[in-house]
Parts: C-alpha cells; structure tokens; sequence
DNA sequence: AAGATTCATTGATCGGGATCAAAGCGCGCA
DNA sequence: TGCGCGCTTTGATCCCGATCAATGAATCTT
C-alpha cells in the first residue's frame, strides 16, 4: 500500500536508502506541503526555480505566452519529480489536473542539500535524463505536421505512462480536459476532438463518456504515429 | 587560447578541476576521438546509449520516423555534451554540420565512472537540466501554429546561444542548411525561406549569402515569437 | 575560370487545420 | 431527479502552409 504523507513518498521514491538522517530531515525542513485542489491549484517560480514533487494526483506544466497563450509543456503523475523553471522568455506554472498532494522546494537549497550525497545526485541526473528524453520524443511528436500524427503520438505516450492493460485494449483515464491536450500538440479544441471521432470511427479507440477512452490497437496507432516498426 | 586536444578539452570544459587523477585516466581509456567530416561523421546509439562531446564544430541530433523523415531536436556548439538516445520510438543519429572534433563514450561506462565523484555528477546533473530547458523552450516554440512565430523563436534562440554584438545587430553564422531548419521546427524549406524574405523586408533582417544572417531588431523578433516582454 | 551540383528563392495551386458558429452531452449541483 | 453550466462535438468557411514546379544563386570540382 502506497504511502499516505506526501513527504513520506517523497522519500521512499525519490530519496536512495542510504540516504543521511539529517538530509532527510533538511528536506523536511525546506519542503512545503500544498493539498492540491484540481484547476485551482498552482505553483509558480517567481524569481528561482522551484522543485515540486507529486505525490499522489497530477499536473501540468504550462508555459504562457503572449495573447494570453498557453503551451503545456508536460504532464506529471504521481511520484514524478518536476522542475518549475523561473520566468525566460516564458513563464511557466504547475497546476493540479486534479485533488492530490504536491510536495514543494525552491531549487536552490534543494540542489544544495542534494548535492551532499551522491547516490542522490545520481537518482536526480537519472531523472532529470528521463525528462529530457521525455521532452524530446514530445518535440518530435510535436515537429509533426499532420495533426492525426501528433495525437496518436500523445495517446501511446500516455499509454506507456498510465495506460492500464485490459483484454479490450489499454485503458486511459485523461484527467485533462480537450484544451489541454490541444495546449499540448499545438492544435485546437476542435481538431483534436475531431482526430478523437476520426480515430473512433477507424477502430482504433472507443470514447466513454469525457475522459474514458481505450486503444483497441497499439499497432495502428503506432503506425499513425509516424513510429518506426519495432524490429527494423 | 583554447586547446587543441579534444579530451583536454573535455577535461577543461566538463570536468571540476578537483577530478581524481585516475578517474581522468579512465575516462581518456573508453573515449573514441572522432575527426567529425561536414555532413557525412555520424554516431548512432546502436542498443545503447551514447555520449558525445562537440570538442569543436558543431552537431545536429536528428530523429528518424516513418517514411524517411527526419526531425532536428537539437542543435550542438563547442563545449556541449549531448547524450544520443537508443532507439525508441525513434532513431536518433548525431551529424557533423560543419568539421569539427568530437569525443565519443558508451553512456553505461561513462555513468558508471562518473557516479565514483560527486562533483562531476552535479556538473552532468546542471547540463541535463540545461538540456531540459532548452528542450522544453523548442516545444513551446514548435506547439506555436504560425511559421513566423516558430522562426523567430529558432533565431532568437541561436542569437543566444552563437550570437555575436555588432553595432548593427546580432550576426548569426547559421551552419545549418534551410532543411535543417525546417526539420527542426517542422516546417518545409520553402515556409523557412519565405519567411526569412518577409522578416527581411520587414527590416528586421539582413541576409547575406547562404549562412550570414544580422537581427536587425532583437526586441521586434521577440515579439513575433510571441516572447513575454522582459518586465512582465 | 567555367561548368556542375547542390541549395535557396519565388510562383501557383491545393488541402488541412484554424476560425466562427451552433448544437449536444456529461457532470456537478440543488 | 432534474436543472444548468461548461465541456465536447459537429458544421461551414477561410486562410496559411504544404506541395508541385521552375528559376536563381553559391559553393565545389577540375
């Protein structure tokens, strides 16, 4: 059974077992509990990057632009650590997909702290590795032209992440609503609900209701994604 | 001066001058000097991961698709460590844009030493973080759906990273080919040349030959890329 | 220096996704 | 349980960028 104190979790996931008592209990010290409430919810680094850990629940990773425009640039489940990047040339804000606990440093004293041990710090470059390699199957996805390619990346990018495996399928439950994934594949409301109906009409996914969805076929979704075939 | 020896170099460049002298003797062992050649030095993450390390020249880290297509992701200068990805849903494959000297190590055994001292785990930590950032800065710049907004973005961040003051603006020496361009912000060659002829009779630009572009105007190109004002 | 080859620009047309507009559901609420 | 709001779907039109095609400029070769 998963841990029910955020910092807790936050221990047992992030932190390696030979971790120092008094690290431990500096993280302790510096660390913010947020009791997320879904939409409402949101971290900002204002000034110096702030580091947040979802312990239970999710979030999205916003960048704003001009116009009042939003980019998702990410999304988090739980016992993903994410770094919230101070103002560039976008500002960029976590906000809860939905109730949940977040765990909440400032950069600085974090990577201090981190830097005393080393198993530590390798947990953190191992993640932050992860990240970019996230980040960048999401820009490849993201370079596409076609929006059908980009949405059938993003749904077996979710799949692998919090897909659950059914005799029908995989099954996804997207906490986030139609904008944010359009805010996440440069595309409207209107065209990834579009792709939705298309894909359905094809086979290749059934729609339940407003978040319930499972792919019928990996395969064909993989191929529309623009993948390259697994053996190659 | 800088050196000439591309794992000096890297020592100079990546290595905390407190290094083990041992630990330097075991990283000279598994690294592979590479004498890039424009266009046709490749390296190619074949089952494993790698690790590159632009001595001089500079990189571009492509990922393959379906149907032949290729993706910019990133582009390297002198000084960056870049890893190349195995195959995942992609293939990736780092090319030489112009001659260059690179240095070159299996990611396993290059991890593998540098976890034995902490202040080279925190230097590889920041530049994934690094990386991270400048990845997640691409895809907020490549979910823009209008071609002049994602090239502004791309020029603004070369002027950055490879740009040099002149009284008259920022020169760019722009080593990439149009179609890298266009592969890196998922665009065709014609879009990316039409646009370049529109910024350039706007006066933001000036284009001169194939490479040499100047940014006339930094603050107006900003806003074009839908860049939040710096005092917000 | 002249040709050859590759790369960049410009033009014309077509299509897919944005935009504008309206109807249909699902979900939270009383 | 039924009401009402907000999210989602569907429809019609327009426009930007892809595509097809050809010209023009740079760099490399001999």
């Amino acid at each position: 059974m998963a841990l029910h104190d955020p910092f807790d979790r936050f221990l047992d996931v992030v932190m390696p077992s030979d971790a120092d008592k008094e690290l431990l209990s500096g993280f302790r010290s510096i660390s913010r509990r947020i009791n997320a409430v879904r939409a409402s919810s949101t971290i900002t680094a204002n000034g110096s990057d702030q580091i947040a850990f979802v312990a239970s629940g999710s979030t999205k990773l916003v960048a704003h632009a001009m116009h009042g425009r939003e980019q998702v640039v990410s999304f988090q489940f739980a016992g993903d650590l994410v770094l919230v990047p101070a103002r560039t040339a976008h500002a960029y804000t976590l906000t809860a997909l939905e109730d949940g606990d977040l765990l909440h440093f400032n950069a600085d004293p974090f990577f201090a702290l981190a830097g005393q041990q080393n198993g530590l710090v390798i947990v953190l470059m191992q993640r932050a590795y992860q990240s970019l390699a996230q980040c960048r199957e999401k820009s490849v996805t993201l370079g596409r032209t076609s929006a059908q390619e980009k949405l059938a990346g993003f749904l077996i990018n979710m799949a692998d992440r919090i897909g659950e495996a059914q005799e029908s399928g995989v099954r996804l439950h997207l906490l986030m609503a139609r904008r944010d994934i359009a805010d996440a594949l440069g595309l409207t409301i209107e065209t990834v609900s579009r792709q939705f109906t298309i894909m359905r009409d094809d086979g290749l996914l059934e729609i339940s209701g407003r978040s319930g969805i499972v792919l019928c076929d990996l395969n064909a979704l993989s191929e529309r994604a623009g993948h390259l075939p697994v053996n190659a």
